[in-house]
DNA sequence: AACTATTTATAAGA
DNA sequence: TTCTTATAAATAGTT
């Protein structure tokens, strides 16, 4: 709708993509907003930019009007415009969340995994020299301060080791766990929002954390 | 956007205002495929007519797109209210995933900071001058190990009362221990590498921990 | 529903 | 990101 008319298929180029994207959104939330007041029609939007960073808009709010849209055994929905799904998709919403739920409950477990490996490494080492400390010294000959000597070099070219690894699983995951602690207890909060009597919602983009990851419920 | 420009005010001839409708959901549900498309945005429309008939849009679906926003996409809504209009049922069901939420991110917050502490000290402690069997051991903070160390410390101090007085001994059975300089160089070798100052890895170049990235985290 | 006269939205470009 | 502008789309009022 401009210079020239473009073919609606994804854009390839992350810049483009990104305008195109600013651009759209502010109409959509024009339209939906404009069409909340011209129609007084009850209205949620929720829109995931390509980055991650989510908005939207309510009337009288996202929640009382997703309540009334999960819990209101309304009618199916129509079919507007082909290609994506339109689907009635009914109290499946419990479902999401808990395979979210789960898939932090799975989170949970593989980050035990990985400190108690963490501990079993330094524990495991001092373990097989864990006998020579408590050895009486009076009886270690040349023989035992040797293997005591072997021991700790290994332990140290493990440790070493480790912290190799620490280092770039570090580095790896740095952007990939972000997010993580954010939005504690967030359903309840939003939920006690719900039903606003508000008429018009807009959600700017969060500060920057918060989403990411979504393992949450 | 028609023959005139129209007050964006609700519109009060109820025939008009379902016509007007009619032809502005069209419009916005083709906006919001359009968006999804072009953009690979997630998205998630729920409309009620004036009329009370429900109509939706998603993608990927509007129950996966809500899941996360619910989930910590979002901030608390700017437009906080009362009046709850939520199904008994599915509060109660929100609240108590809500709850395990809570438990379960405070599990993992503490598994994270103990793992964090693993990791800490394991880096600090290369990072300090000190060798991996310095006092500076005790950095390793698990108390677990604490005991460890402070064997270890004694075992050091031991250890070198027992090599001076082998030391004294190979000097004074120089002809017996004379041959044996492999014996020496152990001790010697064992001591040094407990007061190390050296490392005996090399630790990657760490381009480092600047996660590049402002936004998030 | 269809048909336009207009208003809006927006693709490119700065 | 914001603004400008040429055009494509959407749509208000009409048929």
């Amino acid at each position: 709708m401009g210079r020239q008319r473009i073919e609606i298929k994804r854009i390839e180029s992350e810049e483009a993509r990104q305008v195109c994207f600013s651009k759209r959104r502010a109409g959509l939330f024009k339209k939906a907003t404009e069409l909340s007041v011209l129609c007084g029609a009850e209205i949620a939007l929720v829109v995931f930019s390509p980055a991650g960073k989510p908005f939207s808009f309510g009337h009288p709010s996202v929640d009382s009007v997703i309540g009334r849209f999960l819990s209101g055994g309304a009618a199916p929905t129509p079919t507007p415009v082909a290609d994506h799904r339109m689907v009635p998709a009914r109290a499946s919403l419990v479902h999401e969340l808990d395979r979210q739920y789960l898939e932090l409950g799975e989170r949970l477990a593989a980050e035990r995994a990985r400190k108690d490996a963490l501990e079993e490494a330094l524990r495991g080492r001092w373990g097989s020299t864990a006998g020579l400390l408590d050895a009486n010294l009076e009886e270690i000959g040349l023989v035992e301060l040797e293997r005591l000597r072997d021991a700790l070099e290994r332990l140290r070219w493990d440790v070493a080791m480790r912290v190799n690894q620490l280092v770039i699983e570090v580095q790896t995951r740095s952007v990939v766990m972000a997010g993580d602690a954010a939005a504690g207890g967030f359903v309840g909060g939003f939920l006690a929002a719900a039903a606003a009597e508000e008429s018009v919602v807009v959600l700017p983009p969060q500060h920057g954390f918060g989403y990411g990851y979504g393992g949450i419920f």
